[in-house]
DNA sequence: TTAATTATTGTAATTTGGACAATAATTTAA
DNA sequence: TTAAATTATTGTCCAAATTACAATAATTAA
């Protein structure tokens, strides 16, 4: 059987896209950038670039990451790869997606490198992305949603302390249903979380008391098993 | 800032790699090649190839695992992408993972191209692989494993008909956890079997019922949300 | 002080889950 | 022909989880 030459393969770039989810006034966002560079350029995208030939997939994520946004040390996990041959007008460039979650008021973003803004977006608001992205960040969302019914990593969006209800609001948000107050306190009974004395400030009504993750003692208790949240 | 010029990225390779699940004998085999090929020549290896430059990515698992094993129209999914810097000795090749399962029995498979020869492969019994195929192969076991879960493809493994103590022994091999018998078939009761007046043949003892899975039920019915298998 | 508003807790009926027992259908050996 | 052996299948009981509501508590605003 004939064979081409190994060296006639080495003709493809890849690149990373990195998908930041936040949440703030109810709604679950991503982080985007304005593109100031062709293609696309004026249109907004997910931040992403190509990886250096001799650099590792994880390290191109958080360095483009950061060189696009500020942001900066943000562990990153891998979603999907992305790679119909024309999906980049310039040549055959075969994508990775990483992702991660983070509590937007925590950090501070600024746009740099070839970024001209950067902005979160609501995932109700999405506009026309660059590329194929708006497909690489649905796809992603929906993954999202799938570890927030196995895994606690919504405590990793909420603030460090929420009232019960913003926990509740935000898998309505990304459920698009509605629970039952009192049997989404049931629900909940095997996640550790910690109540604090402190109360919800400038509400015009009963202030609800603030909780907080116990993030040991969920590992120590290796209730992962119980962590379900099958709506 | 300085950017190196575009095609200087131009210099990497990528492939796919097909892990093919199967179940005889009561264990979760994967479909392996021996290669008769350097690098690693005459290991076992989970067939893989470099996909061709204009060459989309899916299309490419097909193709690949055509010429190696002789399956032919294999329909597989992404699972994950590989790529440290010196994951192949020959240059910079990144590779995605795609994954499919099988009826073992409904297939022949023949060694091709330069695969040496094919053989399933009980994951209890896994030899040293070449590249870094053992990470890989075992990152897409647990990632099955989720799978088996929380959707109903176990029915891909197991034949046509099966009585619902293979239906069990297959959960108990994955999971390696033994389950009560009145318990499991409780458990499994929104999923749509068929029971066929059929029987087992061949047995020292009592013949057990033969079912098939109702996909076509399954799927109108939606009872997708019902199927969950937490054990 | 009271109405309005939301937080929090409780109740009762139903469904599910887990441990284990009982019964049924076959084969094999006596 | 029959009884023992073996595995399939179904049933029971109790504890735990789920669901749909109802009741009570703590604030603010008028």
């Amino acid at each position: 059987m004939y064979r081409i030459d190994f060296n006639d393969f080495f003709t493809s770039a890849f690149s990373v896209d990195c998908i930041l989810f936040g949440y703030s006034e109810g709604e679950i966002k991503a982080l985007l950038i304005k593109r100031a560079m062709q293609p696309f350029e004026n249109l907004w995208a997910i931040p992403g670039d190509l990886i250096y030939p001799d650099e590792d997939l994880e390290q191109a994520a958080e360095r483009v990451l950061f060189e696009l946004t500020g942001l900066n040390n943000i562990a990153m996990h891998q979603s999907q790869t992305f790679g119909k041959p024309n999906r980049h007008p310039q040549g055959r460039v075969i994508t990775i997606s990483y992702f991660a979650l983070l509590r937007i008021e925590d950090f501070e973003v600024k746009a740099s490198s070839w970024a001209g803004d950067v902005q979160w977006v609501s995932l109700k608001n999405m506009p026309d992305l660059a590329f194929d992205h708006n497909h690489i960040l649905s796809s992603t969302y929906e993954m999202l949603k799938l570890k927030l019914q196995n895994e606690p990593i919504c405590f990793d969006l909420l603030p460090e302390r929420f009232t019960l209800n913003e926990f509740q609001q935000l898998y309505e948000f990304a459920f698009e249903q509605a629970f039952d107050k009192a049997n989404f306190r049931k629900k909940i009974k095997y996640i550790p979380l910690i109540a604090h004395d402190e109360k919800q400030q400038n509400v015009k009504h009963r202030p609800a008391k603030l909780f907080s993750f116990d993030k040991s003692s969920f590992e120590e208790e290796t209730k992962q098993n119980r962590y379900t949240f099958k709506m």
